[in-house]
DNA sequence: ACTGAAATTATGCCTTTTCATGAAATAACA
DNA sequence: TGTTATTTCATGAAAAGGCATAATTTCAGT
């Protein structure tokens, strides 16, 4: 497979260019300072990805995908919040969240309570079985944070936690 | 629509518990502390969000979806990296670069090419027109980043970065 | 009150991603 | 040297997401 006569967009040239190191790298010099090394929005979305994993898999171990534990999360400790919130807090479009609302009523998760004041509004409340289901993710959540402050050390854990809160106020997001 | 006869999941009860204020919140006192408030993961993902709307924005205005700048970020400067270090790099799943790979060469912005001494692994390579395109977008983001830096201090900006760049080395994490 | 604009959520279509698996090449080992 | 594992990438079916737009409801101005 893979030959020129494979289904792929192009000709697909079977030949390394330069049939040398088989790991081609920039260049001779020792550290060619590539861009995405010092691109502070590459770093942040590694970060956040890099921290996350273990959770997160542990999370879609229980059979909850992350959309779901996201809006899960949102929800504790609130009386109920509207579909724009949602995908304002849970970083998703509106339709999405409408979606993943949707799924997680069938489930039995949440309820949808239309507002008696603005009937246009829509508020979106945990059940008792999605109350109980946050509680134990937040459980593992908070273990995790524990051993992730303790990894890179607690002290630095709220340097970090001062520069996010200081980055996101400086861009004036209202989310 | 979305009365009781609506395709919902559920009975989709219009009736809100309350009939009370119009925004339930979360009981009286003051400060309740929502879980998402004080979690890290979550204040991760926010910032990284946040913060790259903007630019993300930007890239989609000239056409480029966001998956195709993060490959074309990470192959610039270098002279080829396989699948699944773009994979690793890109922080997204093997069959997805694939698939992104190949919408990306149909459009002559890569070209693949099979590595001689291991013929299983497949080299991703910049094409002249992806050169130019990704040297545009680099333009781009570095003044972003400027902004952003200046937005929020650039001393704050380098504790940042100091900060994100120990939690990922806290974490072992190989990519 | 009426009309047009704005706000809020749902829907439909199409693209993209994900999950599991297949195919090919190399490595390990008897 | 065979034979079985392991690695690496591609593929296919199903699920999810994104974009534009529709359907309601409320608001503003007259």
């Amino acid at each position: 497979m893979r030959d020129a006569t494979a289904p792929r967009p192009g000709p697909a040239e079977t030949e390394p260019a330069e049939t040398g190191p088989a790991e081609p790298g920039p260049a001779e010099s020792g550290a060619p300072e590539r861009f995405v090394d010092g691109y502070l929005l590459y770093l942040l979305a590694r970060a956040s990805s890099i921290a996350s994993a273990e959770f997160h898999t542990r999370v879609k171990e229980r059979g909850v995908p992350i959309p779901v534990w996201r809006i899960l999360a949102v929800l504790k400790g609130t009386a109920g919040v509207t579909v724009g919130e949602l995908a304002a807090r849970c970083l998703a479009n509106q339709p999405t969240i409408t979606k993943t609302v949707d799924r997680m009523q069938a489930q039995g998760l949440v309820v949808r309570m239309t507002d008696a004041g603005d009937r246009r509004r829509v508020f979106v409340r945990l059940t008792p079985a999605g109350e109980s289901l946050v509680d134990e993710l937040i459980g593992d959540a908070r273990k995790h944070q524990a051993m992730l402050e303790q990894a890179m050390g607690v002290a630095e854990s709220r340097v970090l936690v001062d520069a996010l809160q200081r980055l996101i106020a400086s861009t004036g997001s209202d989310c």
